[in-house]
DNA sequence: GGCCCTAACCTAATCCGATTAGGTTAATTC
DNA sequence: GAATTAACCTAATCGGATTAGGTTAGGGCC
């Protein structure tokens, strides 16, 4: 009965690693306690159930996230940096697709993790009004990148393109329709 | 203690009803027996379980989908086509949040269900290939536009839009970007 | 060094929904 | 009208979350 000296982050950080395992696996309170070896209910000294910790992984990932992204558009500009939002969106969620699915919320979202998620949003944002766009533009060129980025992982993810067409292939293709279509400024 | 005439359908049906009233609420065996005035176990008599119910309901949404896209591209070619093929899926999604959801699967898809969502891509297809592209570039258009409209919709119903941009006007600047990029043949 | 207090951990118990086992009986068939 | 089938039921089990309420390790203070 040592102590372990958990603490919130080392719990979410057992969780992120149990998803990373096994993303089929659903996140359950009593695989965490035991890989942190301890009994469940002891997590709740840390973690106020499931939903918080739910939320604490949104967070986490959300801010690799984040990094990520502001990795993939530094010293870019214009298609370059549009590509390389897309290829590092898809490159995260393929590598940590557990972790990918907690950015995107089930219900709605609010306070701490929408700010996250605008933190997260930001450098595809900057990398469009560089682009000349106004900030509305922008907005709806930072949505329609994100859309179809999300929409392609989360169906490639689910198992959803089965006809027998490279699906990287796919991926550029849409990057391609994506950078010719959107507006310039 | 009457019989209740169930079939699988009728449960498929108060499932299906019991979502639509509250998109939030998961989809339990429980509310479900309540709706049809039966005790939870008797379901079993005509589903194989949750899992089996999802799967039925997911099929249920997947032939809806491919109706309200088989009569939005009735008549309609190029550009009109695909955004109609667009409003189409993203007014299905709003009008039924919770069945839209059982059409991505959470995870492989295989079988009867992977007939039925392929049925779901067809007119959206059909609709690409009379565009003038060969059945390479009509796969790739084809899940470039389901990738967006997907990811749009998704983070939409997910409440993923915060900033005060209309989020229609967002949805019109995805559908001329898609339009303007995708080839043409 | 010993006392106190906090909080980390535990066990036991409850809740909730899915699922299984095994009866009862309505409907159907012969 | 008897025999069969299958729809429905009750009772029980299971798995995971959560709550209640003890126990004790460890840090701060005398």
């Amino acid at each position: 009965m040592t102590r372990r000296g958990l603490r919130p982050d080392r719990v979410v950080d057992a969780a992120v690693e149990l998803i990373g395992r096994d993303p089929a696996q659903p996140l359950t309170l009593k695989a965490i306690a035991a890989h942190l070896g301890v009994r469940t209910p002891s997590l709740y000294s840390h973690v106020a159930g499931l939903d918080d910790l739910r939320h604490r992984v949104a967070l986490r990932a959300l801010g690799q996230l984040r990094d990520v992204l502001l990795q993939a558009v530094a010293g870019r500009s214009g298609d370059d940096a549009v590509r390389a939002v897309g290829h590092a969106i898809r490159r995260f969620a393929i590598a940590q697709p557990g972790l990918y699915a907690h950015v995107i919320p089930e219900a709605g979202v609010e306070g701490e993790r929408a700010a996250a998620a605008h933190a997260a949003a930001e450098p595809a944002l900057a990398s469009l009004r560089d682009r000349g766009l106004n900030e509305t533009d922008a907005v709806h060129a930072a949505r329609s990148l994100r859309s179809a980025v999300h929409g392609f992982v989360a169906l490639e993810l689910a198992g959803g393109f089965q006809l027998a067409v490279s699906v990287d292939d796919s991926f550029e293709a849409l990057l391609d329709s994506l950078c010719r279509g959107l507006p310039a400024g």
